[in-house]
This record gives structure tokens, C-alpha cells and sequence, in this order.
DNA sequence: AAAATAATAATCGTTGAACAATATTGACAG
DNA sequence: CTGTCAATATTGTTCAACGATTATTATTTT
């Protein structure tokens, strides 16, 4: 994990490098990322550095503050209504449109069933991120390159959200037959119901991750 | 339009700069983008630059080549055939799913007026002017931050596309009163019939504006 | 003369240092 | 305890440098 292959710029990785940490939970909302230290652990030079804070601070990751730095975005109630609005208006629609033997469905069928075999030994995380392979397939039967960026983006900055929560496998767990059961709707032509049923589901989704992320203590705390 | 207002940092005001240059046609795609040029052009330095590159080339608008530079990006049928699938997905939800009293819905409006005044006197690039407002007030009928960034960065990208075009009055001044019908179709509170008869629209229009990139010449050449 | 090859120049990729501008900290006086 | 002001740290931006890669020109070879 030190240093990788050259193929890609510096900043790009830089950025990559960051986010996952941002996913990861290394870094924790609010906290600020000091140009100097963050520089010298990534043994880069604090130019490159501040390119990669451009970046991840369009993706919605980070923030700027002028004279004051760059923090790390701070979720909130708004973000995560706003980010399930996206969710529904992309995720229903590519269902709905969808061509039911599109390679996607493929992905989704398989997210699934490793999401399930995840789930009978506890393996949560890799519950969660079958849920989020799924869902990426799901975009993808809109056959969008732009959609599929644009959704991988809102995906982190979501993710950075279940961080903040307590018990992160309460929030994939009961979706998992949800899911299977939006595939074989898509297996059987029925794209409307399956639309339907996934437009239920994310609202449904979305009033977890509320209710858990209202139960947040010190929330609005840096 | 020389030293603006210090409000913000210079990345983002040196990517709006070279976005509005691009979006005019003043730097044409496959163009490359000396960097020693431009940010002595700009007074600026190198490295604040390359930040707004990297910004760029995130948006689509710019395409980086390791080691040789920055290229202005050459828009082809599948960016063409890309953009119009992400203003169906978007565009037409926004409307299916409006609030006909939502406050865009006046901007929609005043957008038609706009463009309908325009089109008498043949001012064509208020025309066009007026119906990306037009467009970018039926994305805020969704009340998403995200979906609206978003729509404007894939907006810029398609101008990007315009500039190409021989004749681009042919691309707004027929769709005038197809808008005014779908703001109609929304006061009545008939958003089913208004996001068809969108659909409809942006499909006509994409096979247009497809039809008159086939007729560019030396496309694919820089 | 045409093609292949070598030398040269130009550009990018990245770094490190420098300095002004702004923000934070801490001491001090009231 | 509170407000003021200097001291300190951090960001914002620029500049110069140099290795690496690419483009261009010159030279050689066939």
C-alpha cells in the first residue's frame, strides 16, 4: 500500500488514497487535514496534496474554508435527504428502463447471493458492500458513464454518513432479500413493480438511516 | 473581467474562467493547453493552474494526457448519445415527481418569455441562453443541491458540444413552444402528460443535435 | 531521396522553498 | 474574567529547479 503503480497522475491517487480513508472511518467528520502533516505522511509535496483536496472537495467529501484549511464534510439530515432524493430519481428510473437481460442484472443476482452468504456468518461489512455493489449495478442499466461517476460519488459521500452511525448492519441487512426480490421482478419483465418496490425500499432505507443518525449524540460537534 | 472579486479561492475561479472560454468557443476541443501559456496569459502561476485543470478534467470539460498536457475535450456521439440519457433520467423524474407550485416553476415560466422575446428579434444566443435556464429550473423541481451541480457540469459539457455545430439557432428556437406547453402541462397539475411530452422533446432533440454533429466534416481531427 | 537513428529542445510531473495574508494562540492589562 | 495585542502557525500563491517523457530537428544509413 505504499507506493503503487505510476500509471495514473499523482493527484488522482492521492485523492483515492484519501478516500478510502474517509470510507474507512480513519478520518472522522469535522476533523481537519492539515497541508503539512497529511504532506509529509504521504510523503508528497503539499502542491500535489492540495490538488487532490480540489478534487475531493467537489466530490462532497471535504470542505474548504478559506485561510482555514480543508475538514472533512461534516453529514448532516439535508445531506442525507438530499443524497436518497438522488438515489431515487437514478436508481428507480435506471430500473424502470431497464433492458431485464442487461449484464447488470447478472451483478446484481451475484451481489446477492454473496450478500446472503455473508450474512448467515455475520460478516457484515461484506454485507454491506454486496448492498453497494448492488446498487451500482443497478445505475448501470442506464448505461450511463456519467450516471455510473456521478453515483459512485454520491455512493462515498454516503457512506461517509454510515460511519457516523452505531450499528451499521442494521442499515443492509433486512434489504437483502429486497434486493432479490427486485431482481427476480427484472428477470420476469416487470420492470414497473420493480421500480416500485425499490422506490419503497429506498424511502424506507432512508428513514433508518435518519432515525439512526438522529440518535447521534454530540452530532454538529467538531 | 480582468481581477475579480477575491471572495473564493483561485482554483475554482480559474476553472470557471477557462469553463466560460470553453462554453464560448474560444478554445476549441482537441486544443491543448499549454500550461507555461495559459498561466502566464491568466497571471497566474503553474501550480494554481493545474488545480483548476484537475478540476476541469473532472467535469468532462478537459482530457489529460500523462506526460503530454491538457487537451480541450472532443465531444462525439457517445458524449452526445451519454448527456441526453442523464437529462432524461434527471429532467424527466424532476417533472413527473413536481410540486406544481414549486417556485421553479415561475422561473420556467419567465424562461419561455424570455426566449419567446428573444426569438422576435432572432437574438439566438438568448434563446439558447434562456433555455438552459429553462432546463436547469426543471432539475431544481427535484430540490437536490447534488442533482443541480451535477446538471449544470453536464449542461457546460453539452454547450461544449454546441460550439461545433454550424447552425445552433436550429437547436433551441423549435423548442420554445414545446417548453411553454410542458409549463402549461404543470399549472394544470398534469405532470404525468408534461414529463412525456418532455421525453419526447429531449428525444427529438437529441436526434438533432446528433444529426447535425454526423454533418461536421473533419471531426475526430485536431 | 527515404527511412532509421541520434541529438536536441520543449513540456510535463513533482518537489521544495519562500513570502504575504489570514487565523489561532497566549500573554497581559484592566 | 474579559478584551487587547503581539507572537505563532497555517493557508494561499508564487517561483525556481530538475528528472522524466514527449516532440522536433539533425544526422546517418540504406
Amino acid at each position: 500500500m505504499t507506493d503503487q503503480d505510476m500509471t495514473s497522475a499523482l493527484a488522482p491517487r492521492l485523492a483515492e488514497a484519501i478516500r478510502n480513508k474517509l470510507i474507512a472511518g480513519e478520518l472522522k467528520p469535522g476533523h481537519r487535514l492539515s497541508e503539512v502533516k497529511l504532506s509529509t505522511d504521504l510523503q508528497v509535496s503539499r502542491n500535489s496534496l492540495r490538488e487532490a483536496f480540489r478534487l475531493l472537495t467537489k466530490e462532497g467529501l471535504l470542505r474548504h474554508e478559506p485561510n482555514r484549511g480543508v475538514f472533512v464534510a461534516i453529514p448532516s439530515m439535508a445531506s442525507i435527504i438530499d443524497i436518497y432524493r438522488v438515489r431515487r430519481v437514478i436508481e428507480c428510473r435506471a430500473v424502470a428502463q431497464a433492458y431485464p437481460k442487461h449484464p447488470a442484472v447478472g451483478r446484481m443476482r451475484a451481489a446477492v447471493e454473496e450478500a446472503r452468504a455473508a450474512s448467515t456468518r455475520s460478516d457484515w461489512g461484506t454485507v454491506g458492500s454486496a448492498n453497494m455493489v448492488f446498487h451500482a449495478a443497478i445505475v448501470d442499466l442506464a448505461d450511463s458513464e456519467r450516471l455510473n461517476a456521478f453515483y459512485l460519488q454520491i455512493a462515498a459521500e454516503l457512506r461517509l454518513s454510515f460511519g457516523l452511525l452505531d450499528s451499521p448492519e442494521l442499515l443492509h441487512e433486512p434489504y437483502i432479500e429486497l434486493n432479490a426480490a427486485i431482481v427476480e421482478k427484472l428477470d420476469a419483465g416487470e420492470m414497473q413493480e420493480a421500480a416500485a418496490a425499490l422506490e419503497s425500499y429506498l424511502l424506507q432505507s432512508e428513514r433508518t438511516v435518519l432515525a439512526a443518525f438522529s440518535r447521534i449524540p454530540d452530532k454538529g460537534k467538531a
